[in-house]
RNA sequence: GCGCCCGUAGCUCAAAGGAUAGAGCAACGGCCUUCUAAGCCGUGGGUUGCAGGUUCGAGUCCUGCCGGGCGCGCCA
């Protein structure tokens, strides 16, 4: 970690533009250092960024500014010295300049921008990809419906988070694992049970009506019908619902789950059964663990105040964990009055052994409606591990259905619920997969049906597939005139829009890397709308397909490097990249 | 009561502690029919909820308020 930039550039694998000025800096740092202008050792963190002004420079670098208290300095002097002390025989930089409170703004030479379409070319389908993860193993855990119903539009939101986070990790040279946490335990699940067997002896005989808390929705109907078609008559007579029927019910839920996440091309590597940590006794070792650390206790919990407590509250004693040795507000109950383990106990146990698996580092992306339980995974988790930083989670807010502006209504009772299934069937895999990113996980989305469907360019997915499929579009053209594709001439390109979308078209691995390490897969899609509006007022302003074949030529390579980079992203995003729309 | 998230242009939202806070839509003004998309170009619009603090620098971090959401025991 020389010269105070986090991340040591490989710039001759990537051919990142910033990487290499970090190089640069970093030689001028360390030239400071054996000068002793600079006291030795590592230093603190520096960054290289794009400004946001043009007369700011290419790049631009905030080390004089972080540095200067270390060199006893004012910031703008050292950045003289900076700049003084950067190696004379660089071919890179054509300028620098310190300005404001002591940035130094790093103008390139033109020819080095000019070098970028044939590095992206060349990199084809790898250009984006970064190696900073380093081979580390990070498990992503999302999804993790209930298998008690079929998946709603917050489910798909959390599917697609989840889903492209893992995928940028990878990118960025993670070795990433996709798990589903089912939650096959539990009262939910017996409730499906009993639902399913009610349903089940309607079939035979007319019944009195289910009984409270079951779940009326027809899905339920149609799981009892497919189990008089496997075991008939078989369980007329039992009056709770057997293990056996339940997992029959959850194993067609699971079916139209895993069908669902198919539908947006979703794949798991495992499947975790909360079931098995029972079974194994996984939760019993793991409470016993936290047992000998001292760390749980019989004790009595103050009810909620500020709202009214449930109704049958009264205070008792029960098993607590220590969750406020580690940063949590109270201590968190193990068992239930009837001596079942807690959906928190098992969650423990289901995080220790991630744990145990080995990752470097997990994440979760939960719905926002369970952020009540970060501090406390979080907190048995450094009790059994001694780790604090081992999990971060994602809180996915929820989705509202609009349609033509309009908040679709919906409510479960009166059959009007939409499930994710119905939104993927009506506007298809690749709008639902992009809009759900076009907010921060952290702001709640609205999601509007006709605009997902709408081939225009107010909608973001059409506005960044149509710059892909209006390159295609150029090669028929060019074709259909009969004309030769032209030669390359990096010297033909003199507009000052051509740099800028090279400059654009620069920045894809920075944003990959940073969306994957900051877990934040919304970045992307906002980069991809950015690109293909500078190339889509680019197109609409300048002919490519022009009669000076060195201008074509040029100019034509050009869309073919901007066809690859939203092409990559879009792919990263597991959105279609289409030649025609 | 306590904790987490949110509060940014008329609306929906961006912005690894960086310079003069940005986009899209809406509004206003212009051009138009030309490599497929009633399109393209441009303009105006802000005390970043309020008040302090930290530092070279705060929408971003800290403290206290205000407003909204979620949660705090037997749902997962």
């Amino acid at each position: 970690m020389e010269g105070g930039f986090p991340h040591p550039s490989k710039s001759s694998e990537f051919s990142v533009m910033r990487e290499s000025v970090a190089q640069l800096v970093t030689q001028a740092l360390a030239a400071l250092q054996a000068q002793g202008v600079l006291p030795g050792g590592e230093l603190p963190p520096c960054k290289v960024e794009r400004p946001k002004e043009r007369q700011h420079g290419d790049f631009s670098v905030n080390s004089a500014m972080v540095l200067a208290r270390a060199a006893r300095m004012k910031p703008r002097e050292l950045a003289e010295r900076i700049l003084a002390a950067l190696p004379a025989d660089q071919t890179l930089v054509r300028e620098g300049a310190v300005a404001g409170p002591g940035f130094i703004n790093f103008f390139l030479h033109r020819a080095q921008w000019l070098t970028v379409p044939d590095t992206i070319l060349a990199q084809g389908r790898d250009y984006g990809r970064t190696t900073s993860g380093r081979g580390r193993r990070v498990q992503v855990e999302f999804v993790s419906a209930n298998p008690t119903g079929p998946m709603h539009v917050g489910h798909g939101r959390g599917a697609v988070t989840g889903d492209v986070l893992a995928t940028l990790l990878a990118a960025t040279g993670f070795a990433v694992e996709r798990e589903y946490y089912i939650n096959d335990a539990g009262v939910q699940v017996g409730i499906l049970g009993t639902s399913v067997l009610h349903r089940y002896r309607e079939l035979f005989a007319p019944q009195g009506p289910m009984p409270d808390g079951c779940y009326p929705a027809p899905y339920v109907a149609d799981i009892a019908r497919a189990l008089w078609d496997r075991d008939g008559d078989r369980w007329l007579a039992v009056t709770e619902p057997p293990r056996a029927v339940i997992d029959f019910a959850i194993d067609q839920v699971l079916g139209w789950i895993r069908h669902d996440l198919e539908r947006l091309n979703i794949r798991f590597d495992h499947w975790f059964s909360e079931l098995d940590l029972h079974r194994k006794g996984m939760i019993d070792a793991a409470v016993e663990q936290l047992a000998s650390q001292d760390l749980i206790y019989q004790g009595v919990l103050e009810a909620p105040k500020g709202k009214q407590p449930p109704e049958d509250w009264e205070p008792r004693p029960q098993l607590l964990f220590r969750a406020t040795r580690f940063g949590d507000e109270v201590d968190r109950p193990l068992k239930k009055s009837d001596g079942s383990y807690t959906y928190f106990a098992a969650d423990i146990a289901y995080h220790f052994d991630k744990a145990r698996r080995g990752f470097d580092q997990l994440v979760n992306v939960w719905g926002a409606d369970h952020g009540g339980y970060v501090k406390r995974v979080q907190a048995a988790l450094e009790a059994l591990t001694g780790r604090r930083d081992l999990l971060d989670v994602q809180l996915v807010q929820m989705v509202s259905l609009f349609r033509d502006g309009e908040p679709v209504k919906m409510s479960k009772r009166g059959g009007t619920f939409i499930t994710l299934e119905e939104v993927v069937s009506e506007v298809g895999a690749d709008p639902v997969r992009f809009l759900f990113l076009t907010r921060s996980s952290n702001s709640r989305l609205d999601f509007d049906l006709e605009l997902a469907k709408r081939q225009s360019n107010d909608n973001p997915v059409f506005y960044v597939q149509y710059a892909h499929a209006r390159v295609h579009s150029l090669e028929d053209k060019l074709a259909e005139r009969g004309l030769d594709p032209g030669r390359w001439d990096p010297q033909a390109l003199v507009l000052e829009e051509e740099l800028e979308l090279i400059r654009q078209m620069s920045r894809l691995p920075e944003v990959v890397e940073g969306a994957a390490l900051a877990h934040e897969p919304h970045r992307l899609p906002y980069y991809l709308m950015e690109l293909a509006g500078v190339f889509h007022a680019y197109y609409n302003a300048t002919p490519i397909l022009v009669e000076d074949p060195v201008l074509r030529g040029s100019r034509l390579k050009l869309a073919r490097a901007l066809r690859q980079v939203v092409g990559n992203g879009l792919s990263l995003l597991g959105v279609s990249t289409p030649e025609r729309m």
